[in-house]
DNA sequence: CGCTTTGGTGAACACCGTTAACAGTTAACG
DNA sequence: CGTTAACTGTTAACGGTGTTCACCAAAGCG
């Protein structure tokens, strides 16, 4: 078995490129139809092979599916990325800001892959082997981007959180064994994290699944009063709008 | 062409009841093996019929299901109004925990009818008659249970809520369209009625979805202390846990 | 009674995910 | 080098889906 100088033989480059032309037609499926175009037939047409050729390169539809999530999960992720390290002056609450809003912005620009990573539920999330797949990997790189902004953020300047009497006991027990995962945060900080997160996954659900239509019609506004709100009780001035 | 006592022939009450029917066939089949399990030809197998039977009662797949989502709306309509009115010594206060509660409870004992009703993106909802499609007009008699409860907690005890200024003109702009709806609440008001459901659905949607099992493995004591928090932003007096 | 409407059927179409059997190319090994 | 095995693609087929069509029996009504 003689490799190249990449270790790779030449079939495995190949083999790779194939994989990759097919995750950018099923992307390109999934962009122009929604979710519901992402049919297994649909991309081998797209790139002109026959269906059963897709089997050679993954183990079934939903292998495909799941391997397309979490590279837009690692897309979402970089864009995020760029975001908080775009600009150099920024201290970290704006970057916590340009973050949120970067999240708000892409799923809007992108309703049917947002639909997708977070609108569906999580097929099994206590399977045996669940915390291997690659996608839930790559959806936990994804919220690392959250957890450490708020935890560097805590670090440089820790924000007032609720004690643990007004939280309860059995909150508190829970919260405590992230703490390890938040940095050392207490229980209070890492409260006011999830509070963060929750908060802003509903807001951006709401308004990319059409649920706050009946509300209002451009909810930008809603979410600039609402990022601010949290934003506040992390601890960060925000500025008043307008 | 005669009608019998109720306005309708027997033809008429048959047809109603075949609906009936159907669509407890198709809950059912919802109910046990979840969302894809809501196939037209699986529900015409289960009432022993063929599948172009359906079509003489519904247009198509699209439509039965939109009728089942109109059913399961008004079921747990009913089921909160229940909650609501259940017990007469409770205060305005309560039945908004109550009913939050009931909601959480709902949408854990029926997860794939929750995610039928509020996972999916809703369709195309700048249609033209998409307002007066049935599944719609019970989903405003859902939302307006909650809407009625807070505009009551308002009109009995105005809750302080944040001022025009800090809330930004267009946000306000939007906020006092509203108002109307809202039992003339002004624009604060109104935000914090936006608060309470949008911070609710997120929770429970997250919750249901899976998406919180990375950080809680149990949400409840979550759920309580973040339900408390915005009561206490509506005014209401919120008993610390434990 | 005759006629129309209604509610049902089976056949068929086009699509889907998936498997099996088969053929051509390519890499590995004695 | 030749042989052999692995890899990558094909077509055919199975069972499934939503949907349409032509047809038929029964019910309702003048």
């Amino acid at each position: 078995m003689e490799l190249s100088a990449t270790g790779t033989t030449r079939r495995d480059r190949q083999r790779a490129a194939t994989v990759v032309e097919i995750k950018a037609a099923a992307r390109k499926l999934l962009v122009e139809g929604g979710a519901s175009a992402l049919g297994l037939r649909a991309v081998a047409r797209e790139l002109g092979l026959s269906a059963p050729a897709l089997y050679r390169y993954f183990a079934s539809h939903e292998d495909l599916i799941s391997a397309v999530i979490a590279d837009l999960y690692d897309e979402l992720t970089a864009t995020l990325v760029a975001l908080r390290d775009g600009d150099p002056d920024a201290d970290l609450g704006e970057k916590l800001f340009l973050v949120a809003g970067g999240l708000r912005d892409w799923a809007r620009a992108h309703p049917a892959e947002f639909g997708l990573l977070f609108g569906a539920p999580v097929p099994n999330p206590l399977a045996e082997g669940h915390d291997l797949t690659p996608s839930h990997q790559a959806a936990m790189r994804f919220g690392a981007v959250f957890k450490d902004l708020v935890a560097q953020v805590w670090h440089q300047q820790p924000f007032p959180a609720p004690a643990d009497e007004q939280l309860g006991p059995e909150l508190v027990e829970q919260l405590r064994q992230k703490s390890e995962y938040f940095d050392g945060m207490p229980a209070g900080a890492v409260y006011l994290a999830l509070n963060y997160w929750t908060r802003l996954y509903g807001l951006i659900c709401m308004e990319v699944f059409g649920q706050l239509h009946w509300a209002l019609e451009d909810a930008g506004a809603y979410f600039q009063a609402q990022i601010f709100e949290i934003g506040e009780a992390l601890g960060l001035d925000c500025p008043l709008p307008e």
